[in-house]
DNA sequence: GGTTACTGATATGTCGTACATATGACAATT
DNA sequence: AATTGTCATATGTACGACATATCAGTAACC
């Protein structure tokens, strides 16, 4: 008997149901910020559910930040945060391993595209601040220290680019950097190979380069992560 | 009189409040995909409300894919979609001017830092694709056929990757490109320098070039993009 | 006249309770 | 042994009640 055929029954709760109808109606009302919402008892009402259903669904979207409700005076959209809800999630013991990994070769993929971003948007003062911390890791031996100095050299890099929604996609997918770090350093136990681009030929690129210049030996400097992926 | 020295009061909502003691519960007691959850009314004794709000606030994890429930049976941890929230914000009348931006130069980043992986990765099925799609593109003088077709040669590219984060990544945010392309398509009236490079010329790099030089005619590709940031 | 104080309607916030119901474990039946 | 029945359980849903912040309009006050 083929029970292929038969199809599991879609048993989604009433707040499920719910929640995808307010998804759908506030793509079709083609809401803006700052709009008005109806009331949680008109929308009950409207949708043939109780109010407690309707409030848990509303507060899922209060989570995402689309909806804020004003106490007493009723519900408005509004502008969410697009990083803020992948920050939440962003935990290395909730995701897989495959996952990781694709997002530290995203990692590789945005530092080797920052180029030219970097070259259009450098000033003295960024210079001086990735000098003082290569100056600072010549300074240290301590391997923890070391790696959170290689942190702060590349969140200067991104700093750099001035594009505030990189510069939170870096600072919010940093755990899973520092993560995938701590492993790989575990695995190599430390041993680069000498040819590494260092800090310093990123920096002196930067000064005196060419974009293009700059991307290989980013591209050398990360090689041997690219190696391990 | 100097009132900026008085901080605003913080009246968050139980909800909220009970909401920032799970994410913070859930951080430190270390919870792992599958752990089970203790039973609302627990919870809700332990913090001292009503079942109701914890399940407003439970409500709203839901949402972000971290608690799953199964009815009757209790609630356990659950591995999340990193992309999934995202996805849901993803919209051009809820985001600013300034976001948007911002997201558009980081495709453009993204795109450019591509070019190692796609040499890594590439195919002759893939390059076949890439062909297909250009080849439709010389035969099609429709401006929103070719616009689309420009879409599905990038789409295509990041399907090259075969990085699945990657993927999503641009399909995410497909609305928003899809918003700022034909906002510069207005501006510029569809006239594009005749210097740029061709999906043609990104192909035969592609075939037999290198990933610098890849880089190089992509850079041209998107060159009258970035003039428009 | 303009500020202050009172008052009431309003919509959200919170709670308690009751009941529905899917689920899995265990018992009963053949 | 395999299927079917039962039962306790924890979540799902609903309703009603009250608390309370907020705003609007009105009254009182100097």
């Amino acid at each position: 008997m083929p029970l292929t055929r038969l199809r599991p029954i879609e048993h989604l709760s009433q707040v499920d149901k719910i929640e995808l109808r307010l998804q759908e109606y506030l793509r079709n009302e083609e809401f803006n910020p700052g709009d008005p919402l109806p009331k949680e008892m008109e929308i009950a009402k409207a949708l043939g559910v109780s109010r407690t259903a309707v409030r848990e669904a509303i507060s899922r979207f209060k989570m995402l930040g689309i909806i804020e409700s004003r106490r007493n005076r009723g519900m408005v959209i509004r502008r969410p945060d697009v990083l803020r809800n992948i920050q939440r999630v962003m935990d290395p013991r909730l995701l897989d391993g495959d996952t990781m990994k694709d997002i530290f070769e995203m990692r590789l993929v945005v530092e080797l595209g920052l180029a030219h971003i970097l070259f259009r948007r450098k000033t003295p003062e960024f210079i001086e601040k990735l000098e003082s911390i290569a100056r600072t890791e010549d300074e240290t031996t301590d391997r923890i220290d070391l790696l959170k100095l290689d942190v702060d050299f590349h969140s200067a890099l991104y700093q750099m680019s001035g594009n505030e929604t990189i510069i939170r996609f870096q600072r919010m997918l940093m755990p899973i950097f520092d993560f995938v770090d701590s492993v790989i350093l575990q695995k190599t136990g430390g041993n680069q190979p000498r040819e590494r681009a260092t800090h310093w030929d990123l920096i002196e690129e930067l000064k005196n380069g060419t974009p293009t210049g700059f991307m290989h030996k980013m591209e050398s400097h990360l090689w041997y992560f690219f190696e391990k992926i």
